[in-house]
DNA sequence: GATGAACATGAGTAGTACTCGCGTTATCTG
DNA sequence: CAGATAACGCGAGTACTACTCATGTTCATC
């Protein structure tokens, strides 16, 4: 796995050619799913030429790639601007926060239940590197919340005696589960079973608690 | 999706053809993922013509959902027998073993790292549905883990005020966090990282706390 | 030894991802 | 300006893939 794009658009037209790609293949992704998903009709629906859809990704794996990264791009900033204006003052907060905004996107971004920030699932080097060449894709997410939720969690020295991982691998592990618990909100019920997205928040802030 | 399965064997002969068939996949699965399998080469590795492979197996789909039946009916069979060893006394003590027994399968089982019980995490139709046709697959995982947990989990029935969800969520939870991270442990190392799997049993041991 | 069920087979069908050579348009350069 | 260079546009063609099905063979049972 290389990049999840050949070559960016410079002119007008074509860099309105590559959104619009995108915005078919998302919404695609919720009509037909990841196994149901072609290039013919992403580019139909797009309205280019196969040709054009190859010139811009190298395949279906980088279109995937480039949806998870504008997906993940999105998420980071939205939700800055709701830290900005909330200014949480611990980790339970700031888990909340997230998990809002995750299950926002999810109700109105098309195609996020499907990719959201990479995870499709498949555990192949090629898709797990869809949005970096080194870390895998909730490691990139990871790394992301990690800058803003830098003063909210523990120094990383710690007390040896003390049972908690680095609070680096605390945010990947949550993130995981996080993850992994909201997926099934969403399977269970289309807008996110209440109950389990409440769960979701109960388990981090217990995993995180300072 | 109807059945993991289009024809069981009864002879002999073809009842050996199925389970090599079976095994090729797991061993072509740990080669080349879930991506490079191809049907053709499962069939040569299997030794059996194409159409002998379709007459078992409706297809791709269902060849690994019959694996991951085989693995689940394997992994409930070997933690029955550590259960009945043990007899672990609480939660925790359960979790640690259940815990360990995928590990060990996950480093001896060909294939078990990509299938497990049928969580291949493309959220379509088909696949969730691999191992039942009603419940998604870690549904049915925690549905006969349930059997297994009945004395040491708490009762249905709660205080409102608990916060808790009723049990059989909190293990559909759990479960779902440990797939997870258990994942994640391996995909960091090959024998899986095993500060990541001693943090799955601390978060599980703690959320699932009576 | 006859009958039906289970089993065996692989060329053929339909559909996919992706390429590549060539034509067109935009942008730069002196 | 003109000419050169780069970006863009295109879709028939190539090389795969999953899966079918008609036809033949072996087995179990009475």
């Amino acid at each position: 796995m290389h990049t999840a794009v050949r070559r960016r658009p410079v002119q007008r037209r074509s860099l309105e050619r590559f959104e619009r790609i995108l915005d078919a293949c998302a919404e695609l992704l919720d009509e037909v799913g990841y196994t149901g998903l072609t290039t013919k009709e992403v580019a139909r629906r797009a309205q280019v030429p196969i040709g054009t859809l190859y010139q811009f990704f190298p395949g279906i794996e980088g279109l995937l790639g480039a949806l998870a990264e504008r997906n993940l791009e999105h998420f980071v900033a939205r939700l800055s601007g709701r830290l900005e204006a909330a200014q949480p003052a611990d980790v339970g907060a700031l888990v909340d926060l997230a998990i809002e905004e995750y299950v926002a996107m999810r109700r109105s971004v098309p195609g996020f239940g499907v990719v959201d920030f990479g995870a499709i699932g498949i555990e192949d080097e090629a898709s797990i590197h869809l949005l970096d060449a080194v870390l895998d894709n909730n490691n990139a997410v990871a790394e992301r919340l990690w800058t803003l939720a830098s003063g909210l969690l523990p120094e990383e020295g710690q007390d040896p005696a003390d049972p908690r991982p680095n609070p680096r691998l605390a945010l990947r592990i949550a993130l995981e589960c996080a993850d992994a618990i909201l997926r099934l909100a969403f399977r269970v019920d289309p807008d996110g079973d209440p109950v389990l997205i409440a769960e979701c928040k109960r388990l981090l802030r217990g995993y995180l608690r300072t």
